[in-house]
DNA sequence: ATAATGACGTGAT
DNA sequence: AATCACGCCATTA
């Protein structure tokens, strides 16, 4: 794997923030990197969580900040919108 | 170590 | 409202 620079990788926060999002709840990249400790890292927080095969990392509720739910690495757009209108999220 | 890519964002046209 | 272009950070090749 990988050499951490402080204790945690920026992969790892970035999970960590995603895992804090609650059910019905969304937040943007932006939103999830700023938390990170890197705003403007919105682009990175995709390459991250694209890596990320994490399940208690609920990746799908990371969507776009102008609400377009972006993409999924575990069944697509489509499977991403449906995991959030079942939690309540309607587009 | 450098270059290229990408699950984005914002501004400009 | 839609589309184009630029910038941004981290990861991968």
């Amino acid at each position: 794997m990988k050499k951490i620079a402080y204790t945690t990788s920026f992969a790892d926060r970035v999970r960590a923030v995603v895992r804090t999002i609650p059910k019905g709840h969304t937040m943007s990249y932006a939103d999830v990197a700023a938390k990170a400790g890197s705003p403007g890292a919105c682009r990175a927080v995709g390459t991250v969580m694209k890596h990320n095969y994490d399940n208690t990392v609920p990746c799908h509720r990371v969507i776009c900040s102008n609400g377009t739910v972006g993409h999924y690495n575990r069944g697509g757009v489509d499977a991403k919108r449906a995991l959030l209108h079942a939690e309540g999220v309607h587009l």
